[in-house]
DNA sequence: AGCATTAAATTGACAGCGTCAACATTGTGC
DNA sequence: GCACAATGTTGACGCTGTCAATTTAATGCT
């Protein structure tokens, strides 16, 4: 009735229960030892299948860009005109931040992130090909962001930054002055709704 | 000739220490034992002055504000016309956090900061009071971020995003796609005027 | 089937870190 | 001149990431 030597897929394991670590406790909260541990494994044992906790926290940094992808995916696919689609990802890229803060700081902490790797970094494009050619539609314009006009691109960037600075600056209660003291995530929101449908 | 036992102002030179290591090895590279080194100290010697390392990165983050606060003024100074004002803002933003990335990354970086510390509550005030105030004026509303009206809210909430947001992503090396490969830097700039100006 | 090789996991060690307690030294106020 | 507070130092503790050596299990080959 004793515990295998082998785990049998530890590797999955280990990125569950670091993902749930870092929901709960924050970027700063998450290691090695501690996910070991969770996991019932010895301290060293994340070594084989991440290398490092770079290794670890750019693979978790992958799985999180892929549900991104999707969660904005999935909402655009709800919308025809092309800036009901654009408002509808802004939405989700926001609801996304606020329903898993660790993880989606985790993914834009750059420090202890190899975007070389390549689940990394095949998630990040598609994550960020779906906002930025989603912006391209509405002008028309090639949804290759690098041979989009100047205009579009000053767009993309527009709706990127806004969208991103909005979920950044308010997971970090940055944004309380302008929020109802009451419900400040309600608020929040409704805020963001302003913002997108506003001129 | 030996080194007195009282520094004299050792608090001020652990504080230009921390920021000389901030922004040459980022948020991760800044360690109270690190910072002792460099001033000649004992590693316990930052307590008498900051507690822990929350206390010394709170500090040092006000010291960032009120740089940041001035920079917004004195850029907002140079303009009469309230949407030119608040476009020299939007720049001074981003020329802050490019030329004092470690420092600016640290002023965001939530976990490692009390901002119940009077010097840092303070500085944030000021800071972000001038770019919501600057908002609030191209409205002519209440500079008081607080009682101003919706469309005002939205309009500062927009502002502010956008230009934090680019800031974050720039720094984080998420807007190269968007940016010309040869000068991304320079580039990022002209991008910027770009998605002030547009529309 | 049995053996060699590889993969997976463990143990133990090391240095660096933040933090705390105990102690030493210096400056200040009375 | 003396008590006292402020400032620094030393030493210890547990935590961390990482590495090397080792043990155990699975896999492939003949």
């Amino acid at each position: 009735m004793t515990r295998p030597y082998h785990h049998g897929d530890l590797r999955a394991a280990l990125l569950a229960a670091a993902e749930e670590i870092v929901n709960r406790d924050g970027v700063a909260g998450l290691t090695l030892r501690g996910v070991a541990r969770d996991v019932g494994a010895s301290h060293a044992a994340p070594k084989n299948h991440f290398d490092d906790l770079t290794g670890l926290v750019s693979e978790l940094a992958a799985v999180g860009f892929n549900r991104f992808a999707d969660a904005m995916q999935n909402a655009a696919a709800r919308h025809a005109d092309p800036q009901d689609r654009l408002n509808a990802i802004g939405r989700a890229y926001v609801e996304f931040a606020l329903a898993e803060p660790g993880l989606f700081q985790l993914m834009f902490r750059g420090e202890r992130l190899d975007k070389t790797r390549p689940a990394l970094h095949g998630a990040m494009l598609r994550a960020f090909g779906t906002l930025t050619g989603s912006v391209a539609a509405t002008h028309d314009d090639d949804p290759d962001a690098a041979r989009s006009t100047r205009a579009t691109r000053a767009h993309a960037a527009r709706a990127w930054s806004m969208v991103h600075g909005f979920a950044v600056l308010l997971l970090d209660d940055r944004l309380n002055p302008l929020l109802d003291a009451d419900a400040p995530r309600a608020d929040a929101l409704a805020l963001l709704d302003d913002m997108l449908t506003m001129g």
